[in-house]
DNA sequence: CGTCCAAGTGAGTGATTGGTCACAACCAGT
DNA sequence: ACTGGTTGTGACCAATCACTCACTTGGACG
């Protein structure tokens, strides 16, 4: 009658943790989440968690991190076999994709604003760094046109924090339609 | 002997307050930041804040909202008099210099980062409903040239919170570049 | 002087927090 | 069956939090 319980490996944990802390982290930011409700969110105790990851900072810094590889794949699969604006064309695409996870949004959105960490600050600037040679390298375009693309795609993530997708106003759509017109020019 | 204690006004302790707060929420965020350490900043004792300002998240929209105005008025300001083109570039001028102190920055992108909050999401969207209606305005520029501007000021926002001005790389430097080619272009 | 309101605080409250420790349960290898 | 390492937790802790209440003090006016 005693239930079994059906242990599962410490990596399958710290998954189930890390998707967790995705959700929490991204709605409430690394102070406003408590990890409890991260640990529960899981499946597992709260002390398990801190087994799992030493501190709450290590445990954002593996979320962001995580977050960061992700978008750096979807990236680099998105501009394989392509070159020239059209490789920031389907990078741009896939960015789109990527943010339509609200929690992968928000997430990226907070560790921008959690930049006074010098940890995390250092975390952002090498993800920056990454993403940006490899759109120089996929794509062999101007730093105009890089520049460009980061510019729109910054644009476009804060407008989708704010909700401008999903509620739109006038003013909203005309930045929209503006950065579009200007894409496919 | 005892020290005289020369008494304010409420409003201008008020002021202190959002000064100090200002400088707070900016650092550590709506909920990194202390209603103590605040008071403490300011001058005050902690019971006084909370009956100058009721709650604490009331004072993080007051801070908010006075940073919004003030960069406003700045925006006003620079593009009084100027039109066209000329008057997106002395309001990206007036933007750097606003950002120039860090916690107008920091706030700027806390805030941002935040927008999961309904108040707080509401009063960004009502501050870019104003500065993008402004920009317009004042140019009388087309959608795309607007978009840019914006798209800009977001990206050069996200560069300074993560250092990339004071402590430049290549790929930064490239990226700011990349930016002013275009604008002057 | 006395009155009255605004400015201002000391001392606390209950709730929650990140983090620890001792301990239990499971399972593979021998 | 024993053993050793991994998985997993209950119970706890000191600190911090937003927020409150009862109270005092200063100054303007009559």
């Amino acid at each position: 009658m005693a239930t079994t319980t059906p242990r599962k490996t410490a990596d399958e944990r710290r998954i189930a943790v890390l998707d967790a802390a995705t959700h929490e982290f991204a709605r409430k930011g690394i102070h406003g989440a408590s990890t409890e409700d991260i640990a529960r969110a899981a499946g597992i105790s709260q002390p398990y968690l801190f087994r799992l990851f030493g501190t709450k900072k290590e445990l954002y810094l593996a979320t962001a991190q995580r977050a960061v590889d992700d978008l750096y794949a979807v990236f680099a699969d998105a501009a394989r076999g392509k070159s020239g604006v059209d490789a920031l064309h389907a990078m741009g695409a896939a960015y789109e994709g990527v943010m339509a996870d609200r929690d992968r949004l928000m997430l990226m959105l907070k560790c921008w604003a959690s930049t006074d960490d010098p940890d995390i600050c250092e975390g952002v600037r090498s993800a920056w760094r990454d993403l940006v040679d490899l759109a120089e390298r996929a794509s062999g375009e101007t730093p105009e046109a890089v520049s460009a693309f980061f510019s729109r795609g910054a644009l476009l993530t804060i407008l989708m924090a704010m909700d401008a997708f999903t509620r739109p106003e006038p003013w909203s759509k005309r930045l929209v339609e503006g950065c579009q017109q200007e894409k496919t020019a």
